[in-house]
DNA sequence: TCGGCCCTGGGG
DNA sequence: CCCCAGGGCCGA
């Protein structure tokens, strides 16, 4: 479900709901999410206030300020015991010692079916409720995961998880660096979904804006990168660009599951040219929308606006009939 | 590099 | 019943 424009709408959806305010409590749910939120974290999050949510390539970040940064802080400075579980104790790096830059933060993904969302304290629970975030003001924050392939996790050090993050995870699109791009386009025989869909060569883009993004720069999506042009990485880059820029202004993609940090589907499946319209006409030719497969997943293109471009002479042979209208 | 797997639910 | 699905990770 979430890709770049639907982290990107979560993000700024809860945003303005999120900070400032604190965290009073956190329960969970029994079934366990791929990456399971340990039972201790709950202590750790309780008391934190939010500082901020951010994304990163479709990760979630949350960041958590210093506990009990109420007017009366006591004494003794640790004296604050979490209610209930004494289990794990957290293990700060530098933590409250004057802002040594380690705060901690929550760190989540929505995996395909994902639900992040802002609602009144009480509301009615949806099935496959997995986390939810008491706030201070009446309202939680619930993590709704159908297919739980999503997950949700408490890191103490938020620099290290940075740096962690960044080692994984390639730039983010909105900054690739055209020299970059061409680079790792036309430094491998992968072809451009398989491209596209590798975190590590860009983050955030998915099925649906690999296939939107090919589309546009009026490339086939079973291309090797190699046989790019630098204009055509060029073309590429744009697409993704344009096509992550226009999604977000949607509010993303709502196929099925997926909805905003307020509960609101999103606009832009509406707007889609291949994605999800096999057979259907293209948009630009009116050609039928053809579907592949490539690396594991299903690729939707139009085989005249993407052709296969068979260079010098071989495979196969895309131009036959005059013309089509 | 790729297939399989992790899950649940919806559609044919 | 079977197959498919927005993602990521693991091992062959």
């Amino acid at each position: 479900m979430p890709e770049l424009p639907e982290v990107e709408t979560v993000v700024r959806d809860l945003r303005p709901m999120l900070a400032g305010r604190t965290v009073t409590g956190v329960r969970q749910s029994k079934s366990k999410l791929r990456r399971p939120w340990k039972p201790a974290w709950s202590a750790d999050a309780t008391g934190a206030r939010i500082e901020g949510v951010r994304r990163r390539g479709k990760w979630i970040l949350i960041d958590l300020g210093p506990k009990d940064p109420s007017p009366t802080p006591p004494p003794g400075g640790e004296g604050l015991k979490t209610k209930g579980s004494a289990l794990a104790p957290p293990s700060f790096l530098g933590k409250g010692a004057g802002g040594l830059g380690s705060s901690p933060l929550l760190r989540v993904h929505l995996g395909m079916t994902g639900q992040f969302t802002v609602v009144p304290a009480g509301a009615p629970e949806p099935d496959h409720l997995h986390l939810v975030f008491a706030l201070d003001n009446k309202k939680e924050l619930r993590l709704r995961d159908p297919r739980r392939f999503g997950s949700a996790e408490y890191f103490a050090n938020r620099n290290a998880l940075e740096t962690e993050m960044n080692a994984e995870l390639g730039p983010e699109p909105f900054d690739l660096d055209p020299d970059y791009f061409r680079g790792a386009v036309r430094g491998t025989r992968r072809n451009l979904k398989a491209l596209l869909l590798d975190q590590k060569v860009v983050a955030g883009v998915g099925n649906i804006y690999a296939d939107e993004a090919c589309f546009r720069a009026g490339l086939h999506p079973g291309r090797p990168g190699k046989s790019l042009s630098p204009d055509e990485c060029d073309r590429l880059r744009d697409s993704i660009e344009a096509v992550l820029t226009r999604a977000i202004e949607s509010r993303g993609s709502t196929i099925r599951d997926y909805v905003g940090g307020s509960g609101l589907r999103g606009g832009f499946q509406n707007e889609l040219a291949v994605y999800g319209r096999a057979d259907e006409p293209c948009p630009t030719c009116e050609t039928a929308i053809a579907v592949a497969r490539h690396a594991g997943r299903a690729s939707h293109y139009c085989p005249r606006c993407q052709p296969v471009k068979s260079k010098a002479g071989r495979s196969k042979v895309v131009k036959s009939k005059n013309r089509a209208p």
